[in-house]
DNA sequence: TTAAATTCCTGTAAGC
DNA sequence: TGCTTACAGGAATTTA
């Protein structure tokens, strides 16, 4: 699924292909995909427009056009987006497909429909509630151990559930959360209602290196996760607790533990996570 | 404000 | 073999 990593080699892939270009068409076969403005509107508004920027935001890619437009893509949990020609085979689910003035395709697959587009200006969209606060970007310099700790110091619900809330850390999401916990030696499951600063520290640490080795391997392919180009990251093959629930731990040897934290997987070790 | 539960969605795999 | 069921989960929404 798609996080911070993942989103990021898609948009460090897209920028040159997109900036300068203009939308010269737009085939929008399923509707509820754009969750804003009105599917007639999106489809009316967007060609003509120039890519004059891209960007990363979280788990968003934040396309900048022409009058201060934004189109917004959010990849949810199966959202794949391809660069094509228009002669190339179509994967089943292509939801979305905009013709470049190159003639080129970027189009938008996404079987479980979590993904989402959204048009309009910064303004406008945040206004309608479509761009939720986010909190501060995980791989900025502004944010510090200091900032981390103050974040969660004092919160009652797990470790692992505050990682995975975008309005406390943008980006993260399962797969890098348990990673993170497990690189930092601290359980998920338990609320950082005293969180020290050492332990702040060593989170903060974790999670950054976590990011950033996603990135340099391009990420992590688990479902369905695949670059522009269709090719997979390698990130999978170096992670240490996502999906091994039951298997030994890579530093103890001892059975990994599998719960669920708000509904999802969670995986750690009860030696190494205290 | 915070925390927990619910909802959306379909491909895949396990179970019978 | 073929059917049913459980599971994967990001984030918006609802409830307490």
């Amino acid at each position: 699924m798609p996080e911070l990593p993942e989103v990021e080699t898609i948009a460090t892939d897209l920028r040159p292909l997109l900036v300068g270009r203009r939308v010269s068409s737009v085939d929008l076969r399923f509707p509820t995909i754009v969750r804003h403005p009105e599917p007639e509107l999106f489809v009316r508004d967007l060609p003509g427009h120039v890519v004059h920027s891209l960007d990363r935001r979280g788990k968003y890619i934040l396309i900048r056009l022409g009058d201060g437009l934004l189109l917004v893509v959010h990849l949810g949990m199966t959202g794949q987006l391809l660069h094509k020609l228009p002669g190339d085979a179509q994967r089943p689910h292509t939801h979305v497909i905009l013709g470049l003035d190159n003639g080129t395709e970027l189009r938008y697959s996404d079987p479980r429909r979590f993904g989402r587009l959204l048009l309009g200006t910064e303004e406008d969209l945040v206004r309608a509630r479509k761009l939720p606060r986010l909190g501060p970007e995980p791989l900025d310099a502004a944010f510090t151990p200091r900032e981390l700790h103050r974040r969660l110091y004092g919160r009652r619900a797990p470790l692992k559930l505050l990682l995975l809330d975008q309005s406390i850390l943008a980006g993260v999401g399962n797969i890098y959360a348990d990673e993170a916990c497990f690189a930092a030696g601290i359980r998920p499951d338990r609320p950082p209602l005293r969180l020290s600063r050492l332990r702040a520290g060593r989170l903060h640490g974790a999670l950054r290196e976590a990011l950033l080795r996603g990135i340099a391997n391009r990420g992590s392919s688990i479902d369905d996760y695949v670059d522009l180009y269709g090719a997979q990251g390698r990130q999978q093959e170096e992670l240490k607790v996502y999906g091994r629930g039951g298997r030994p731990c890579s530093t103890c040897g001892r059975p990994l533990t599998l719960i669920r934290l708000g509904g999802r997987a969670t995986v750690f070790c009860r030696r190494c996570q205290r």
